[in-house]
DNA sequence: TTACACCTCAAACAATCGATTGAATTGTAT
DNA sequence: ATACAATTCAATCGATTGTTTGAGGTGTAA
């Protein structure tokens, strides 16, 4: 059990509470004594309040927009091309699976923070996220178009943001349907996420 | 031109300040003055800020389930018995588009409201909500089960989940990809809402 | 030990929040 | 016109917010 250091210990809590609580509702008082840090701390190593959140979304986001990306190189430079819908699907869902399950490193939170972050349309949450998130979105649309030629290219634009919403909804954990039923939170995302991709692809599986 | 209250003033600011900034970000002064009465003048009409938010919403959300109930009895009592699935998916996001086209009452504001408290879950919120929701998720769960005999329970139950998600998303206006396309927001609302009920068709149109 | 950068801390800052008060104003019956 | 209730208003309350300050502590290199 290695030490950590205050800095991380503050990214940790604020990753906790804020995916617990969200992000409007937790002050700095907070996060700081739950990090058994004082106050001033924060802005020492953060600067302020938007760039602390800033760097704690940042230092997931990146890995998980990886895992995408690689997954779809895999994919389109793979024997099977065109590759098929259910696989490209699996690309952009999987890593939000993977992450989820990666107890040790907090994903499973993070999952839930980068769906409130989505949910809490705050002004400069939203451009951080937009300017990253664009490039996958457009990739994975192409990739799906690309799989579906049947499709129209609007309709699976639509579809396509759909699928996003239902994902966000079901990260976000909102409903209180999850905790409902009697799951642990890991069986919760496993089969959430399973559901999730039969669900896609139903969706997009053929036109009316 | 009729003259307005001043609390019906009250409740239209709270609405339209809501549904473009969010519940969190808005003070009662922000409120008081675009209503353009004092601040003292909330907390006299509604008692303090929970209340006047929950008359804001409980204002409107009678009339949505209304809606959507009334046209889920229509279609149960109806000739075509059981009734078919579509019938039941627009019975749900039909009265969303009604709400939404209705621009003088502002039900278009008011849905956006909906999808917000829903995004943002603070504890009142939810329990306001889910209160009065889940007797029509409930009951569409159970129409759409029958018109669809062939879909596990289970399934159902998470499909209907995950095109809620897709409703809210769509409806918070998140993603700003609405004002994207030069779409008014009429334009907008109409077809995101049949490209919705198409994309709930399919996703639950048959198994894989 | 001295010197210096790095870090932590309690205390205070101005700003803003929801809520309350009591006086002034308006509307409405008698 | 008078009396009384209903409403609006400016002013203020205590609490909480993010941020800043300066003193004190800690570790490391000379």
């Amino acid at each position: 059990m290695t030490v950590l250091s205050t800095k991380e210990r503050i990214l940790n809590t604020t990753e906790k509470l804020i995916s617990e609580k969200g992000f409007s509702s937790i002050s700095l008082r907070t996060i700081s004594s739950n990090a058994k840090t004082n106050l001033a701390a924060v802005n020492y190593h953060f600067g302020n309040k938007e760039k602390l959140i800033e760097m704690m979304l940042e230092r997931r986001l990146d890995n998980l927009f990886q895992l995408r990306m690689n997954l779809l190189d895999k994919l389109e430079s793979g024997s099977s091309n065109p590759c098929n819908l259910k696989q490209v699907l699996e690309a952009f869902i999987a890593p939000a699976l993977t992450m989820s399950n990666d107890n040790h490193q907090g994903g499973k939170r993070f999952m839930r923070v980068l769906a409130r972050a989505y949910a809490e349309k705050s002004e400069y949450l939203h451009s951080l996220l937009s300017k990253r998130y664009a490039e996958v979105i457009k990739r994975f649309a192409i990739a799906i178009q690309r799989t579906s030629p049947h499709l129209d290219e609007k309709i699976v634009f639509w579809r396509f943001h759909f699928i996003m919403g239902a994902l966000i909804y079901v990260m976000a954990d909102f409903g209180a349907s999850s905790r409902a039923n009697q799951l642990s939170e890991t069986e919760y995302f496993n089969i959430c996420c399973n559901e999730l991709i039969d669900f896609a692809l139903c969706s997009l599986g053929k036109t009316l």
